[in-house]
DNA sequence: GAACACAAGATTGTATACGATTTTGTGCCG
DNA sequence: CGGCACAAAATCGTATACAATCTTGTGTTC
């Protein structure tokens, strides 16, 4: 049933948690109780403790003393700063990928893409949100640089976050359009266009997000009675 | 004797072994056995472990299932890959660090320089190496980014074992003046230069190292035969 | 009726115990 | 004498138990 050479349950359930929050099961504030977790998984307190910190080290979860893990709610200097590091980070990336590109690397874009339009189509936007997130670490992966993809890894994850909490419905998915010239940027292996269209697409990106106001961190309280 | 509110008692132990990194007194390859290091703090293993998998998460040490902790050995690969993140992340950060500097932080950067040359008077090779990390660091915190400043933590950390590893003893205090004439930019607010010496600064940094040849990971093995 | 004090309940922090896996030492066999 | 097999030791992986801390409910007092 399991996979033949599984990484240790901690980093599984680790994994399992944060694909949930990605794909906005697990909105932001939720509690994840340690005896909870562990009885959902059928492991002990212990395991599910070293999956909880690895994410709170990741920053997708909250961990307070003698309190408890919650899924975190990146601040509103956070959500600026994570699009500010990715701005710094991914444009070059792309340039990068752009100049190193195989004929395999385009056909698994593509899949990806066709597997977002799908989840789309079928509703599952939390889904789709993983997968456009999954697009830009390939994008790192195919410029051969790990240690950068990790970095993008993780901010795209928060990303996924941010989205949750300061998300202003309107016009969904200048995505597709975004993603679907990055590809073509890369496939002909135009470094420079692949970099700008990069940049525009985050910048994009954060201009779709809602970030005025909202002095405070938003507390679950407020969610609560803002209905 | 402790601090009055401190951090969990596996954050406290994780940081005190992250700097006995740093600052080369624990080399690459030790291996950190949980006993060991629980009898050595005073704790049980439970928290051992908490402090060994928070480091593992930073790529300072590495985690071999059913085999222990050790100090990590960066791989030519990543050795390369650190600096090209540095690369990505700090000329820019070092830009906008010149544009909001204060005299405050100029007082507390002058402070850092002195206490490196004092440290390397001193004959404390590592602790120089540290604060010249720390120098890094601040610039982030300047800057005004949280989220970059804790890239470049981890990333001056483990450019603290690459240097570990892959230093070719030579000219050594390059550092000396480069950090000077950053501070200098920095001072004059003039961001432009800030970058472009921020920026050759790194290209210093990694060619002083010798990241040729030796083909394979640098096991302990190697080490222990090299004498 | 409101505010405070206290106690009961719940949840996390840490220690210890046991099982699984790997390493290493020893002895037999070719 | 070299190589393999097996057993003992050491070390990590996980579960459980107890202590510390926080939350919350209740009763008393003003």
């Amino acid at each position: 049933m399991d996979l033949p050479s599984r990484d240790t349950s901690s980093d599984s359930i680790a994994e399992d948690i944060a694909l949930a929050i990605h794909e906005h099961r697990l909105p932001p504030g939720s509690k994840l109780s340690e005896d909870e977790v562990g009885e959902i998984f059928g492991v002990s307190r212990t395991v599910v403790r070293a999956a909880l910190q690895r994410l709170a080290h990741d920053r997708l979860v909250e961990l307070r003393r003698n309190r408890g893990a919650f899924v975190a709610q990146p601040s509103l200097r956070e959500a600026r700063e994570v699009f500010e590091a990715r701005a710094l980070l991914e444009p070059r990336t792309a340039r990068s990928a752009a100049e190193r590109i195989t004929e395999a690397d385009l056909a698994l874009l593509q899949r990806h893409i066709d597997a977002e339009h799908e989840a789309l189509a079928a509703g599952q936007a939390g889904r789709a949100l993983y997968l456009s997130g999954k697009f830009h670490i390939e994008i790192a992966r195919i410029a051969d640089q790990d240690t950068i993809a990790e970095f993008i890894t993780q901010l795209v994850a928060r990303s996924s976050l941010i989205i949750a909490v300061y998300w202003q419905r309107r016009g969904a998915l200048c995505e597709r359009h975004a993603h679907h010239a990055l590809m073509r940027a890369l496939a002909a292996h135009d470094g420079a266009l692949a970099e700008e269209l990069m940049k525009s697409h985050l910048l994009d990106l954060l201009s779709s997000l809602d970030l005025r106001s909202r002095t405070a961190a938003p507390s679950s309280l407020r969610e609560a009675l803002g209905g």
